[in-house]
DNA sequence: CCATGGATTGATACTGTGTATCACTTATTG
DNA sequence: CAATAAGTGATACACAGTATCAATCCATGG
């Protein structure tokens, strides 16, 4: 298992909550860092297959929780995972062609949720926004 | 099975693809046309319990297919499926209490979306726009 | 140094969601 | 009625995710 160290921010976001940066988090977070296009569980262990399966859900499901990973839902309803570079609310756009994952804030979603949310009868609690794109500079899945 | 007629639209929308109106399918459909909230295929099974799993699997990709059934994500990233009421191009708002799923028409939503796509490189394919809400006259399941 | 206890890990079994296959039935059409 | 296509059900399978439990790691105190 190779071990680079991932960004302090990580590490810094698991120490906050309790979490201790082990060898096994470690890894899985720097092998995320190099990844661009949103990932499923299932296709990370069979970069990391000395990593146990339990352990990669538990260690994705405790990065969804400490907020540096994001479920993304693709085009057709599945899901995959993006590590996040922000720490601020942001939507998501996903390549139907690569599946790269970018993180973008616009205002002016935020701006309609409100007058949405002043319509609608009864109290809106949460919202997803989710862009389907041809990003454009498709890699010949070379960042993979 | 009890065999109440689905709205004609329903049926037409089948027929206008070459598919027929069997009495499943029917059947299915006047299911759905009873419920408010979204479903999944699994608990339909358990409704319709003399209709084959895979007929069920396959009756709601057909309906997706034809544009009489949605995809939903839910808040948690879980999918449900959501009998269309309507036609055209419009987003969904789930309750996170009762499951509710109303369909909406935000022609902001598509403003914003113009504005987005102007400043992607890339091309826009398409989107999601889901709102999380509270729906306020959740029944206490009296719809179920 | 050793014991102890909590956190972490891996193996495994299990649930849920969805697809693929194949044999059987039903409808249609000539 | 025979031939054929469409639809159906059982089953097996693949994938996503959870639960359990024993084993391991690691810090701490004696």
């Amino acid at each position: 298992m190779e071990l680079r160290t991932p960004r302090p921010h990580l590490v810094a976001a698991l120490e906050d909550r309790g979490y201790k940066p082990t060898a096994r988090r470690m890894a899985i977070a720097s092998l995320l860092e190099q990844k661009h296009e949103g990932f499923t569980i299932e296709g990370l262990g069979k970069e990391l297959p000395s990593v146990g399966r339990a352990t990669l859900y538990r260690t994705i499901k405790l990065f969804l929780e400490v907020g540096i990973v994001c479920k993304v839902a693709t085009m057709d309803g599945a899901r995959v995972y993006s590590l996040s570079r922000v720490d601020h609310h942001h939507h998501h756009s996903v390549c139907v062609e690569c599946g790269a994952v970018e993180e973008f804030k616009a205002a002016a979603v935020e701006r309609v949720l409100n007058a949405i949310s002043a319509d609608f009868q009864g109290e809106v609690v949460d919202h997803r926004f989710e862009l389907y794109v041809n990003c454009g500079d498709c890699p010949s899945d070379d960042e993979e």
